[in-house]
DNA sequence: GGGAAATTCACCACTTTTCCCCACTCTTCA
DNA sequence: TGAAGAGTGGGGAAAAGTGGTGAATTTCCC
């Protein structure tokens, strides 16, 4: 499960090199357009789940519609180099507004994919909100 | 369980030795980013219990994608060298302000990591209002 | 269909960070 | 007072991350 966010960065090529920690679950893997101008990195099997349950979301909605095709149309399969790095193509990157710098970060079942500036302000903008998040603890019973 | 509080120092690559005492019920250990500006430090399998309700969070929400960010995102798995110290990364290390001297202190079922100075200067407030906040405790049944 | 250009991919080399081990000091307990 | 355990600091080896070059394949134009 994956855990953690770490700084790397991103060539001119589109390679980004995920964290080694996280490479073992991730032989197999599949990148797509995410939520809040991120990608979400899925591991063959959990991608299968996700993927279906997008598939039996009713088609007669406009914005489940639009979900799925964010999230099916918007998939691609990814291979590691020997490095350890994947290669980011050109409509994924320019999604996200990736530059050189890139942020991953492990949400246990998935990664995220986040350019740096992006990620600064969105933490930002959650710090203020903070308090009622920690409110929100009692509800999950953490 | 833990209790007490202990002086340690962190050194230039962010390694703080957590008391010996309390290292035979961490083995495997996760640090987050805690309330009041410190680290909480769970043993990993009270900390999993959480991450999973957070996982299964759904993902469509804005605000459970930002709690889940928080948590899991801002969390690491920790492990201990020979010595009997932990790495913390950086991003931990600035959240709370770490610098040389910090505390360690024992919550019972969570340690909590202090900048020494921060710890300080909350103990003095919270000496300030001690009379009010026991006031308050009765609601709870203390 | 052939050739040139461009893009992609694999490999190589360098730099930086991390991790592991050793050594020393200080405290505690016998 | 001596020994053992705990905490602190540093150095060296290994791994991770980054950038670049060259070969191969594809594409496009003639």
């Amino acid at each position: 499960m994956f855990v953690g966010q770490y700084n790397h960065s991103m060539d001119a090529k589109g390679r980004v090199a995920l964290p080694a920690k996280f490479r073992a679950e991730l032989k197999k893997a599949v990148v797509t357009k995410g939520l809040d101008n991120c990608l979400f990195v899925y591991p063959k099997k959990e991608w299968d789940k996700m993927a279906e349950k997008l598939a039996a979301l009713p088609v007669a909605k406009a914005n489940t519609r639009a979900f799925s095709r964010l999230m099916l149309a918007g998939a691609m399969e990814i291979e590691f180099d020997k490095q350890g790095r994947v290669i980011l193509p050109e409509y994924l990157r320019s999604f996200a507004g990736l530059k050189k710098d890139v942020v991953v970060a492990g949400l246990y079942t998935r990664l995220e994919i986040w350019d740096q500036e992006a990620w600064l302000k969105y933490q930002k903008e959650m710090e203020k909100n903070s308090n009622d998040i920690a409110e929100n603890l009692n509800e999950l019973g953490v």
